[in-house]
DNA sequence: GGGTATTTGTCCGTATGTATT
DNA sequence: AAATACATACGGACAAATACC
């Protein structure tokens, strides 16, 4: 019934998900392959691509096809103290992994952005509007782990002075306890808005993942609320999907 | 520098997201694609599965390539009142698309079932150990939305008389009322944990996806807590994350 | 460093099958 | 039934990456 091609992806399958090819092995070569199941070396391709789109097996020219190991995924909270303040800049995500690790962030990038689209419209500004962006790339272990951009209505700068989220030094207080703390902005919630989609070139490159699509990405849209209900911020964090979980507790958990 | 396929999928993609080619749209024929771009058939086809894989345009035989059009997302939320009994069964999940949208069940499907791996850790029982599963369908207007699978201990019905948790009914009233207001087993809190995998075959033939991978799945382990800290029961969630948004809300929120 | 063997990647041409109109 | 369009499968040739001597 399967034709041919899906028929070798589904016993090298069988294979790989019985144990019978461990994580790290060696598939035999598209040669050795051909002669096992008598098919052309396109046919064979064509299997091994089967595998490669599920995840399963990564080729290496020169060298073969390897069995993937399932690495330990990072794991995010996304819930916490909405009255936080403290914390290293726009920080959401906080790391638990048993092993411990080192969650690190590169320099902060200050930019003045113009806003546009469905971004424009989570935090409530016009069309085109001038905002502050905030980047940084953050890793765990030195391996990429997320990218974030927090953009800020201009009106915190022109109308409430919030001037030092216009300069390009870390906020090491973070920028939630520099507002509450200097200019009396308190946030009282946030939203949270989880996606998933495929990952743009600069990012691909950025988590060393193939830029294909194959691997897709979270991306997550928080707006932070003020007392008045304003959008005080927008974050947008992206991360692999192939090495994360998200976390969230509601209630009293143990 | 890029091979020929790549530049043939590199102009096909800036035709699609430049509108030069709106969704709904047919590419032109491989045949045609061969003269315009004087190359193989096969590399026509190599291009356009490029495109495939991310999610850009659909092919369908004996009619043409077309241009995917991107579906207005549901929306399902992960926050509310940890205390809450009210509900259809384990609901968890709250659809607030602009436009409405009716939400539907299947009837609960009930079985006694061994729970092993991380299942059988998320809940804290014993590897192979029995458990109570209630599985339901779930629809919006129609159109598959998620597969959920609760997976209850044994002790609720040997031990704290939980009967009507084996039996193949729905409780209209919702499990956790019923556990309330019979047993008085009050949850507290509970703990997502939201992953991003590649669909099950059975899964990929509900939601009406391709099985090959392309579209991607939320797994969402649900693990709820009551007062003692002891684990009440776990809910797991697949939904498509090409039609699905998670949202979070934390604190106060508008 | 250089050369060679191995292995996967790209590209071509052709033939036939299957789904749709 | 015929035409159209994509899917599968074969064969071959050369390129590019890697490993090894």
């Amino acid at each position: 019934m399967a034709v041919m091609y899906q028929q070798i992806a589904g016993d090298l399958r069988r294979k790989i998900e019985g144990g019978d090819m461990p994580p790290g092995s060696r598939l035999p070569t598209e040669i050795e392959l051909m002669e096992k199941y008598a098919a052309s070396r396109n046919t064979v391709r064509d299997a091994i691509k089967v595998l490669t789109n599920r995840g399963l097996v990564e080729t290496r020219p020169g060298q073969g096809t390897y069995v993937l190991k399932s690495r330990e995924p990072f794991v995010s909270i996304l819930t916490g103290d909405p009255h936080a303040t403290k914390g290293e800049g726009p920080v959401q995500y906080e790391q638990v992994r048993a092993g411990g690790g080192v969650p690190t962030v590169s320099g902060t990038r200050v930019e003045i952005q113009i806003l546009t689209g469905i971004k424009a419209e989570a935090l409530r500004v016009d069309e085109g509007s001038q905002v502050v962006s905030r980047h940084q790339q953050r890793f765990i272990d030195g391996t990429p782990w997320s990218l974030q951009t927090s953009f800020y209505p201009m009106r915190l700068v022109a109308e409430q002075n919030a001037s030092r989220l216009i300069q390009a030094t870390d906020i090491t207080e973070g920028v939630m306890a520099y507002l509450a703390n200097d200019l009396g902005i308190k946030q009282v919630g946030y939203r949270d808005s989880v996606a998933v989609r495929a990952p743009e070139e600069a990012e691909a490159a950025f988590f060393e993942i193939p830029s294909d699509g194959r691997v897709s990405v979270f991306e997550i849209f928080r707006v932070a609320f003020d007392e008045n209900g304003d959008r005080l911020r927008l974050t947008v964090t992206v991360l692999p999907a192939d090495r994360n979980r998200l976390q969230i507790n509601v209630g009293q958990v143990p």
